[in-house]
DNA sequence: CGGTTCATTGATAGCGGTCAAGGATTGTGG
DNA sequence: CCACAATCCTTGACCGCTATCAATGAACCG
């Protein structure tokens, strides 16, 4: 609880129609009168603190959740416990669309850092998008991105070494962080180098060992958590098929 | 043309209320007038013969389509030329909605043997789908749906042993054909080594040993693309985290 | 039937995994 | 505020899985 005038846990309202996020998140392209019949269906917040998890795995599916402020991971586990992160998910991105499907959520979600999520009731969200033919275009729009990313994460799984996967990693960081306006080469890394080699398919030491690496080699500079892009140029070039020396 | 009358490329009409799939496509779940009205919407199929695209990455997205007959492969490629296989597509199983996000395809789509789609306006398909609730509900779930396999093949590409990769192919083809009644022990591979290969992670030669493997081993009967299923327990005991020996 | 594509198998090499140890950082409680 | 524990990161040595290179054989197709 603090003192601001009808605060709590969910409150602290901040409408979509005057969210700093709204060009990134499920708003975007919709006019400003249906922005505002958003607004009715985003009603409530929700806190989550550091390594707490918004859903998990076989949680009945009722909402959506907008990432506010914070930074999370998904992850899917296999039957022997292995387990695989998904992605990474920061301000204005979605969590919870592998939910729709069955009903119950597919994978778990954990926030990496203390986090704010707005909840979009799902079965709200469909009956409005029936009403708004923008809100209905954007969110398949979303549903689709979200296939698509993921179709480059197994050209990345499939296809490319370890260090072509840590770059286009770092670069994808980068270009989410520059659109919601963050510096282009200098970041904080939210999740552990044990996170980053589930992702893309390594173990940590490669991680670790791989930063290193491109430390030597003039790309980065790296202390622990802090990266500094020193040539985003040489991260691209090692993705557009530059050999490896 | 054939001397069916109608007939021509896109005729030979079997509404969604009387074909064979509707139990795996689009309809699931639907009601038998909520059906008819989709009928109206798939007015059009589309031959594409062994080795043709369905369509091409960059080409501007007009419909969905449902495979209706045959076997397709995705693939996505990266700016040096390498690609990756992101899946294949049987009877019943939609494609292209990858195209939504950005109203162009991002990913090839190819028939791997002669094969008929039936065509899905999108546009369409959305006015639809805000007149029925259910037509709605169903689209999300199969967006979601692949969202939900994609996570899977992450976890496969980022976790698992080639010995892994190829037996959760195998028990995923199997399962899948059963749902159309095949045999859940025999069948006919439709792709190469390569493209199974691309699809796991793997080089041909690694998918062609290990399916040698598998026939040393007793779990499968291997002759070039006819495979045998022998001991589908063997196959998901390597699944669930059983030594490789 | 001859060319082309596809599959199998062997030999070898290298990338990334595994195991292990030590160091840095963070957080907590006395 | 310090001490201690827990977590995370780095680095080294070694190994094994899978890639690579190469040759042969089988199947398919025009």
């Amino acid at each position: 609880m603090n003192s601001c005038p009808g605060s709590s846990n969910t409150a602290f309202k901040v409408a979509c129609s005057s969210c700093n996020l709204r060009e990134l998140c499920l708003p975007v392209g919709l006019t400003h009168s249906d922005i505002e019949r958003l607004d009715r269906l985003v009603a409530t917040r929700r806190n989550v603190a550091r390594g707490d998890t918004l859903f998990r795995t076989g949680d009945s599916f009722q909402s959506l959740y907008a990432v506010r402020t914070g930074f999370f991971k998904t992850c899917v586990s296999a039957e022997d416990g292995r387990d695989q992160v998904t992605g990474f998910q920061m301000a204005g991105e979605l969590l919870g669309l592998d939910g729709i499907s069955s009903d119950r959520h597919a994978c778990d979600a954990v926030a990496l850092e203390d986090s704010q999520v707005c909840v979009i009731p799902y079965g709200q969200l469909e009956v409005l998008s029936r009403e708004f033919t923008d809100l209905q275009h954007q969110f398949h729009k979303i549903m689709s991105r979200e296939i698509v990313r993921d179709h480059g994460v197994m050209l990345l799984l499939g296809s490319m070494r370890a260090e072509e996967r840590l770059a286009a990693f770092l670069l994808n960081l980068t270009q989410r962080l520059r659109a919601r306006g963050f510096s282009a080469s200098s970041l904080v890394l939210r999740m552990t180098r044990e996170e980053i080699g589930s992702y893309l398919g390594l173990k940590l030491e490669t991680v670790s060992r791989t930063f290193s690496k491109f430390q030597e080699d003039g790309l980065l500079e790296v202390k622990q958590r802090q990266i500094r892009i020193v040539s985003q140029d040489g991260l691209q070039a090692l993705l557009n098929g530059a050999p490896a020396y």
